[in-house]
DNA sequence: CTGAAAGCGCTAACAA
DNA sequence: TTGTTAGCGCTTTCAG
């Protein structure tokens, strides 16, 4: 990294000053350019991002805060914004918080904040949002992706997860299904409180009753959707259907079934939240919800840029984007009388 | 951002080289190391990184280049060196190369240097390594992972693939095996090449003639291992084990038995190289070599650090890292008359 | 349109 | 041990 901008003032015979204007986009005699270029190209210049951060304090870093990578949905998640984010000029700093542990990502975001970058995006759990008190203070914009309680203040896109459910449980009624059961997510997530609400209000709608034996408690792992197959299994009164609230768990709920050998969709449907290449290797193929998440990404990009700009126009933004059911052939078609 | 150690010197009352010194780990009066650190506690003071690594030029970040971040397997390595960096005090900025494509490497690897790391982390396919050379003008060190050529004579860390492989083909061999088929990776790759040998050698040393119909040309991608499956069930003489050389392969491998309805272990023995979620996902529970990821990000890191550190001593080093074989139950026990 | 000069926050050589 | 000072590479007034 040893050439620098001085070494282009010389070669040119112009001034520092010239050079940078010119780096900056600013307006030279033609003539100049075409020396400036040149020698920009002989020399193999281009310009120490440190000092030039140091000046405009700019970091031109973006924080990535974010869990449960070892899934499909976070890391493609992270492989859209990064190269969202490097496209528009910004380095990625990602930061994995395995179990989105609301300590761990304060951690993280004075991490950030002290380490300097111009901006974060932030996917955690819990109601309060105190862990991003300290970007705030630096006045660091940040965008939360995914949980974002209606209570919060801050710029955030999520995906509208009630709905998504609410439309996947519709099919299952219309199909005939009455004894509907849900895996559902722990209760500090808002994205796991919104499918459960979801499958609820369907449930309401359509006026059936709410069997407390179908709802279980899980906790977007895996494990839990395991053992949520087992404990519904058990009952006598089985369920005909089962909603499971992400990916993880339904890979818990499908090594339960093989367990079990339980028929698919015969002795049970199964729709789930999230479409991953588990949702078409098994048979039959499951019926899922799928999440835009290119559109996620993109979404959370421009605005968290748009904020590093300055641009405050219409804080704080709270944007929903609409899933997308797929049907496949995991749900039986029941005649009811 | 706006205390700087100039705010602590006032605070203080003594210079600012002598606030530097002391947060450089240098010594100061005890008295004044005390009102140093009130000082620094009262104002939140935090130095400043652009202006730090301005001066010696250093930037406290690392490059990752890597692709494939889609599966279990770099997302674990990708969440394991992550947080080795961050404790050692670096910054991991992560670029994804999807399909590990040589020229996108190259891409990366300058964009990396012109924009400054102190080192990088390379994962790429493709025999010459040229795509490292502007690193090595800029004098950035680099540590290659996964995919390196014996014929590389830069830093690298991988997995003995072959040793592997061999151990778990032997294990099908002793199992009573001989019709084994293997669903190898492109060609272009290290690592599948280095699988695709030890397939080899392991039937060799046991003097079974390889059957060409049971080499597949796959591509380490999860429709590879479908269409390999399609392939050897269509043969006439049907092999009773096939090895699949990764996981996302293995995806696909199953998709086609549960199509086809083969029976495992019973009509189709399956080993596998690489363990994850599906391997205990699935029924029976697969037989695989499982890598050691973490054993791999640590060893890479260090090496790096050391590197970074101007630690050349016992440069290059080529550090293979011995995989582990687990057995499940996946291959069926033949009696061979 | 171009150039001279100040200064971003920090470190390190040197002086005290 | 502590303080003074130059300067890392760049941007940005302000004059020319």
């Amino acid at each position: 990294m040893g050439v620098t901008i001085k070494d282009v003032a010389r070669e040119t015979n112009l001034a520092i000053s010239t050079i940078s204007k010119y780096m900056n986009g600013g307006k030279v005699r033609k003539k100049n350019q075409e020396v400036i270029e040149a020698a920009i190209r002989k020399l193999n210049y281009n310009p120490n991002g440190m000092a030039r951060g140091l000046r405009n304090s700019r970091t031109y870093r973006v924080g990535l805060i974010m869990g449960n990578n070892s899934n499909s949905h976070a890391s493609m998640l992270l492989k859209e914004i990064e190269s969202r984010m490097r496209e528009k000029g910004y380095f990625l700093i990602f930061l994995d918080n395995e179990y989105c542990i609301p300590e761990v990502t304060e951690e993280y975001v004075k991490f950030l904040v002290e380490n300097g970058v111009d901006g974060m995006i932030v996917t955690t759990i819990g109601e309060q949002i105190d862990y991003i008190r300290r970007a705030r203070e630096a006045h660091i914009p940040v965008v939360i992706m995914e949980e974002c309680y209606t209570t919060v203040d801050t710029d955030c896109v999520q995906v509208n997860c009630t709905g998504g459910t609410y439309e996947i449980i519709e099919h299952l009624i219309k199909a005939g299904h009455r004894k509907i059961a849900a895996i559902n997510g722990m209760s500090e997530s808002h994205t796991a409180l919104e499918r459960k609400t979801g499958y609820l209000r369907a449930m309401e709608d359509y006026g059936f009753p709410i069997n407390k034996n179908y709802l279980i408690e899980g906790d977007y792992r895996s494990g839990s959707g395991y053992l949520g197959i087992k404990k519904l299994w058990q009952l006598k009164d089985r369920p005909t259907a089962v909603f499971v609230a992400n990916y993880n768990m339904c890979i818990g709920v499908m090594e339960a079934i093989y367990e079990l050998g339980i028929k698919v969709p015969e002795e049970l449907s199964i729709v789930s939240f999230d479409d991953f290449e588990l949702s078409v290797m098994v048979r039959p193929k499951l019926t899922a919800v799928r999440q835009p998440l290119i559109e996620m990404a993109e979404t959370v990009c421009d605005l968290l840029i748009r904020r590093m700009n300055g641009d405050y126009e219409d804080y704080p933004q709270r944007i929903r984007l609409k899933p997308e059911c797929i049907y496949r052939d995991s749900v039986l078609q029941i005649h009811t009388p």
